[in-house]
DNA sequence: GGTGCTACAATACTTCAGAG
DNA sequence: CTCTGAAGTATTGTAGCACC
């Protein structure tokens, strides 16, 4: 293993800890010995290697390395990274995304360019989980937008239809936005004359669900706040 | 049994504020 | 400058229900 052009993050400013871990993995990746090609290196993993990084010191190195493509993010167990051994190829920007905003951004192209024709049946969902190697929920969170963009439907049967070609004014193929993480942090949402953020509402008395169930109820199957408050869990309410 | 969907707890990672 | 703890996000596996 050879690391041939010189990494950008030796050009940046970088805090002495920042630099101290950095250079040491960057070691660890030039010397095949200690680190395997896809070698997965965890982040609570690395502050035991390195006694002396603190899980702050851990976030902002592993950064810097993903961003030279020495490290990319893994969307499964959690964002793990795996130091690629062999090539130095820059990750696919497309990890750069939600898991699930990515599955939908493909199964919403694979719509508008044909791949499934309109008016027929997707794949069942379990074998789009299984191509996609997510799991059934994270997938149907990914295509909750579609239904609600019209680009899907369900028959009777409850299954999954592609619709119709690209909406009017609908989203062009790769160009999904771009999704950070604390995008939908400071979003807030009003109920009973407030406006509140969903961990915010989630703390409410009058919510009797817990956060991830408002979060999900909001977000992805579209409901009215209040009634997302109000619905106690395990009901059906949901689906109709 | 196959399929679709909802709900939830658990785990891992990220970011920020504040303290030393 | 460094570290710690809290808060928040992303994703998972699994359970359960409905329909055919």
């Amino acid at each position: 293993m050879t690391v041939e052009r010189l990494p950008n993050f030796l050009l940046r400013g970088l805090t002495p800890l920042e630099h101290r871990l950095v250079m040491a993995l960057y070691e660890e990746l030039r010397n095949e010995a200690k680190i395997a090609p896809g070698h997965i290196i965890s982040y609570p993993g690395l502050p035991l290697r390195f006694r002396w990084a603190s899980h702050y010191g851990v976030s902002s190195a592993m950064w810097l390395l993903k961003d030279d493509g020495l490290a990319e993010t893994v969307p499964r167990l959690g964002t793990r990274f795996v130091i690629e051994g062999q090539t130095w190829e820059v990750p696919r920007s497309d990890l750069c995304i939600p898991l699930r905003a990515y599955v939908g951004r493909v199964i919403r192209e694979r719509i508008i360019d044909g791949t499934y024709p309109a008016h027929e049946k997707i794949p069942p969902a379990r074998l789009l989980a299984d191509e996609f190697g997510v799991s059934l929920a994270t997938l149907h969170s990914g295509i909750m937008p579609l239904f609600r963009e019209g680009l899907l439907k369900r028959d009777a049967h409850g299954h999954s239809i592609a619709h119709t070609q690209a909406p009017t004014g609908g989203v062009q193929p790769g160009c999904a936005p771009h999704i950070t993480r604390r995008g939908e942090l400071t979003t807030e949402y009003a109920a009973w004359g407030q406006s509140k953020t969903l961990t915010q509402w989630s703390r409410d008395p009058r919510c009797l669900v817990t956060y991830a169930c408002l979060k999900s109820r909001v977000l992805y199957q579209n409901w009215p706040l209040k009634r997302a408050l109000s619905t106690p869990a395990r009901t059906r309410a949901g689906a109709g």
